[in-house]
RNA sequence: UGCCCGAUGGUGUAACGGUAGCACAGCAGACUCUGAAUCUGCUUGUCAUGGUUCAAAUCCAUGUCGGGCAGCCA
């Protein structure tokens, strides 16, 4: 955001996290394995929009391609046109680019567009050509060559058995499978028929390619596993060029050799597919170094859901407004938030990488935003709740600018005036008309300094019909701002106010997490959607906010002295009129001792 | 009752046979024109039982607990 300091830039640089994906390929490289490079990918399915868990996997990939010189190749993982969009496909470009942005951008890998060959155009070397993600579906042609190579080598073969029947042989994980009844086809055959469903001459389900590897094998996904369906069905990026599609398992191990990938990544769950991985490349043949799969936990965050199915759900019930909600833990949420890309790779660096499946605290994201905004963020006067304070020692035609500082972090990022007259907004939080024990700020009698102004006295309250306080007289101590005489006076309290004249009325929302409980897909017994948090969002249309804030631009962030950090909204704002999200809360001490208090 | 993987404070992670450390969270204090930031201090941990070894979080065995795998999804 180029209105925002730059002091951020001069941040040290993190260093490379060690952990054990790092250690075998520093291994490798120092061996000189592959010849002594390093190659990744980040292979998302076009199929929803990536989240915080898909951001710790570019961060490793795209990080370790980074560190060894090497590429990480963008992939589409398209081999089910059933689910995929190209919605999808530039939500990911988008997120994937903004996230890497001004870090390994020299390593991330895209292609020529209309090219099939696997091979990539890496940061350094792109030119005017027009480039785009690789595309699994792009090596179609080639992997259904390698499917008739399979055929031919015996160790494939098209078995006709219905998807029911194909389930009832495959047996379960404590009982063997047994035979296709087609499992002995010649490669002849197998062959004939393979073409014909490449021809369009069967509907869809009517038969498969398979690999005939071992239905008694304990590991289920060597039980002769489905390489090709037939789908007739339009794709996204090839059209109408298939009613053929390989699956996975067949596409994703062949995409890698294709690129000439050399550490492919991936999560958890995959660790039961690597022997289909090694033994397909290995049935192949190949002449290349193969590509060897790496898996490491995904993450988990407690308070948010992270699988794609069920935050899509949230976005076709409408509990959010959107992929991009900003209580959403997609990166596109995340950036309407507030949160810079360089707040989420300092998260995911602070995470690590391991096999280990557990759950991270909310608070690390929390602290990992906090921590990169209170240096970069400038600060600003805004009451989110105003009382009105009328001080009665003050003239009423008066105005005097009184200068703050943009960001006492950062020096470099200068000063400012802000106007101050006779009636002014504070928040109503900051004033209890009789003090709760250890609250500090203002109260009948009681003084608080305003900030960058003087010292205020609270004389009279003045209350509606009800009862409400809804108005405050005060007074000021004249000689106590800054550099009159009385402006050394100790108290204890600083408020923030906001010209009442001055003031732009402005909306702001208030985003709190999305579930009650902290692993909202693990309760028991219960669906995730009945711990939604009813107030994690909340909408305030009358804050008065520091006349400077009229000018903010879409997505330019701001701490709001001793509230927290905010960020103009980049869908909802309009010129001269910004609406803000609530990114993060600043610690709060007194909330705390207001909990413990009761 | 099959196969694969894992287990270090509340949470996440380091220690690669030789003093269990870091971060977050929590607590206490200092400082403060943000109850913020900053600074200081503190609490809390090797799943269990055996074995190998001068020495085990680390190696071995058994058990316990947790996760994954039976899509023509990825």
């Amino acid at each position: 955001m180029s209105h925002e300091n730059s002091s951020s830039q001069d941040a040290p640089p993190a260093a490379p996290a060690r952990h054990f994906i790092h250690e075998i390929i520093a291994g490798h490289v120092q061996a000189g394995r592959y010849g002594g490079r390093v190659g990744t990918r980040f292979p998302p399915e076009p199929n929803g929009y990536l989240h915080i868990g898909h951001a710790k996997s570019i961060c490793l990939n795209f990080g370790l391609a980074r560190e060894f010189g090497g590429t990480c190749n963008l992939r589409m993982d398209d081999t089910n046109p059933t689910r995929e969009d190209v919605e999808y496909v530039d939500s990911i470009r988008h997120d994937v680019q903004w996230l890497i942005e001004g870090w390994a951008e020299d390593s991330l890998t895209l292609k020529k567009v209309g090219d099939a060959s696997g091979a990539g155009v890496s940061g350094k070397n792109r030119g005017g050509t027009p480039l785009e993600p690789f595309y699994a579906s792009d090596y179609f042609p080639q992997i259904y060559e390698f499917a008739v190579e399979l055929i031919r080598k015996g160790k494939a073969y098209v078995c006709d058995l219905s998807p029911e029947d194909t389930e009832r042989y495959r047996g379960s994980p404590d009982r063997p499978g047994q035979d296709s009844p087609f499992r002995d086809r010649s490669a002849e055959e197998s062959l004939a028929l393979f073409q014909r469903m490449r021809a369009g001459e069967f509907p869809d389900s009517a038969r498969t390619l398979r690999a005939r590897i071992d239905m008694s094998s304990p590991n289920i996904w060597l039980r002769d596993p489905v390489l090709y369906r037939i789908r007739h069905t339009e794709h996204h990026h090839t059209g109408k060029q298939w009613c053929l599609y390989p699956m996975y398992d067949f596409a994703h191990c062949l995409s890698d050799y294709i690129e000439g990938v050399t550490h492919s990544i991936c999560t958890l769950e995959f660790e039961v597919h690597r022997p289909l991985y090694d033994w397909i490349l290995e049935a192949l043949r190949l002449p290349r170094e193969l590509p060897r799969q790496y898996e490491f936990a995904r993450l988990n965050l407690g308070y948010t859901v992270m699988s794609k199915r069920k935050l899509l759900q949230l976005v076709q019930d409408r509990i959010v407004t959107g992929w991009d909600d900003p209580r959403m833990p997609t990166i596109s949420g995340l950036r309407r938030r507030g949160y810079p890309a360089e707040a989420i790779r300092h998260f995911c660096e602070l995470i690590g990488v391991t096999k280990f499946n557990g759950l991270t605290d909310a608070s690390l994201l929390e602290f990992a935003v906090r921590e990169n905004l209170n240096k970069r963020a400038n600060r600003v006067m805004a009451v989110l709740r105003p009382l009105k304070v009328v001080i009665e020692n003050y003239e009423d035609s008066r105005v005097e600018m009184m200068e703050a500082v943009n960001n006492p972090e950062d020096p470099s990022a200068g000063t400012r005036n802000v106007p101050f007259s006779k009636t002014i907004y504070i928040e109503q939080d900051d004033f209890m008309e009789t003090p709760a024990k250890k609250f500090y700020r203002l109260f009948p009698g009681h003084e608080v300094r305003l900030r960058y102004a003087y010292i205020l006295k609270c004389v009279a309250v003045e209350k509606d019909a009800t009862g409400r306080v809804v108005e405050l007289r005060c007074t000021i101590d004249p000689d106590s701002k800054a550099g009159g005489a009385t402006a050394g006076r100790k108290i204890k309290a600083t408020i923030h106010w906001v010209s009442a004249a001055h003031a732009l009325a402005s909306e702001v929302r208030l985003y709190d997490r999305l579930f009650t409980v902290e692993h909202p897909d693990a309760q028991a017994g219960g669906d995730f959607k009945s711990f939604l948090n009813p107030k994690s969002l909340e909408v305030i249309t009358d804050c008065r906010l520091e006349s400077s804030l009229k000018e903010a631009q879409p997505g330019q962030r701001f701490q709001f002295e001793r509230l927290g950090y905010f960020c103009v909204d980049s869908k909802e704002s309009a010129p001269g009129k910004p609406v803000f999200n609530r990114t993060a809360t600043l610690r709060d001490a007194w909330a705390k001792e207001r909990q413990k208090t009761g």
